[in-house]
DNA sequence: CAGGCACTGTTATTTTTTTCACAACACCTA
DNA sequence: TAGGTGTTGTGAAAAAAATAACAGTGCCTG
């Protein structure tokens, strides 16, 4: 089990290899991945410890490889299968957004409770009724959703995406979700992220 | 000057204190206020010794001196402009949902190459033209962008910002930006956060 | 008013995360 | 082959963050 921020910090290599990939880069020094990232090469290197892939002095990192090794250790043997609830501005920006970047990462359903919304297919993907929800989630086998709905119908949401069996949530919508321990909750606040901006704006870092 | 961490658990705090306010709750123990935020009754005492708020054994703390306290600490002594740039679904979706949440956080400007965009008052701000971003920056004193841009043009309307005098950028184009030691960058990047959650919803936390 | 209760503020401790420092190694050059 | 250069992997040290522990305090009860 690897550490949250080790997690967040090799999605990020990951993605900065693959780019440096389009731009036919076969390899890199710690330093410079580093420097992409933003962080130390000593933190590039033991995060790299701990999925226990080695470089080559002199040589340094295999790009392809080493994104490859990130990717076993990130992805399960399957693909995750995802759903969004809420296909409102935000749901619609996301959906077309991810949906043709990680091909281990599957939005494979959308709700609404807008008849205008389901029963269509919006986006590349398909929109289902809210009253379907328990159904497709089981059917599918989603084991991941994204919340993008106002705030007031947060919560009944979570608690039946969690009797579905939904093991990861992530949340768009402010307000402070109860979900059990099993479930592993992500919130992504803007007011929060901005008000941090702001602060370290004007403090000056 | 405030650990990263720290600042954005406070804006939490603040938050989780508001729409307890909105309910008439007038004061919260540290238990009740970790339970809603999801962390530790200690590191919310802990937090608020940071910011030299004391509450009173047995009364806890109240709701409404309290948001005012850390208001007192993570806001200005005036508000913050912002700007946002790339009126695409990302960006109405930012500002529409932003601009009625904060007083000290205010969207003042809005840019755009599209022709069909600037001129115009999109989501209640003006759009403006791209080559009137230095203009507008200094004249209306703006130290915060948020970049809602094709990936392509991220960096270079960055290093144009920050000439201009922005001093904080929330980037959600994913696009690794390179920005001096001045600026205060936070990207929110949707893949790596969808990754995250993957991750530990099949690991099982 | 005395005593018990429930919570805070703060110090101490533990745990986690990051950085440092350097031996070991590959590779180049002569 | 030998020596120099530059990078890795990793144990040790440092720093930061979270947790625990507890004395001190207001409040209630009888
Ligand atoms: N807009 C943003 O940039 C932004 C940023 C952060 C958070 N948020 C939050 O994300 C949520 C969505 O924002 P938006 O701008 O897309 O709003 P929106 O009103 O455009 O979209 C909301 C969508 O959810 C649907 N919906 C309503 N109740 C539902 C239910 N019970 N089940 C399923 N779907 C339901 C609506 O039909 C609508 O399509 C809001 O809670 C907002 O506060 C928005
Ligand atoms: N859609 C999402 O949910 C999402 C999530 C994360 C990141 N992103 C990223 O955010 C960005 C915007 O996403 P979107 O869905 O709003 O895209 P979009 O195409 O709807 O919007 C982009 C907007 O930027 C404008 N633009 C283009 N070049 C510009 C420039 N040089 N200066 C100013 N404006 C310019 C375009 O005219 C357009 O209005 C993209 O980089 C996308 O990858 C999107």
């Amino acid at each position: 089990m690897i550490s949250e921020k080790i997690v967040e910090r090799l999605s990020l290599y990951r993605w900065l290899l693959e780019t440096r990939l389009e731009n036919e880069v076969s390899n890199l020094f710690s330093y410079q991945l580093a420097s992409m990232a933003c962080v130390s090469p000593a933190q590039i290197r033991r995060d790299l410890m701990t999925i226990g892939y080695s470089g080559s002095p002199g040589k340094g990192y295999l790009v392809a490889d080493l994104a490859k090794s990130i990717g076993k250790e990130l992805d399960g043997a399957k693909p995750s299968k995802v759903a969004v609830v809420g296909m409102g501005n935000l749901g619609r920006a996301l959906v077309s957004f991810i949906s043709d970047r990680r091909s281990h990462l599957q939005i494979v359903a959308t709700f609404d409770t807008d008849s205008t919304k389901y029963g269509r297919v919006i986006c590349g993907c398909r929109c289902y009724a809210q009253n379907e929800l328990e159904k497709i989630i089981k059917l599918e086998g989603i084991t991941v959703a994204i919340l993008t709905l106002p705030s007031d119908a947060a919560q009944a949401v979570a608690d039946r995406l969690e009797k579905a069996g939904v093991t990861g949530i992530l949340n768009y919508a402010p307000v402070p979700l109860k979900v059990s321990k099993k479930v592993y909750l992500e919130n992504r606040d803007v007011t929060a992220a901005l008000e941090k901006v702001a602060y370290f704006a004007r403090e000056g870092d």
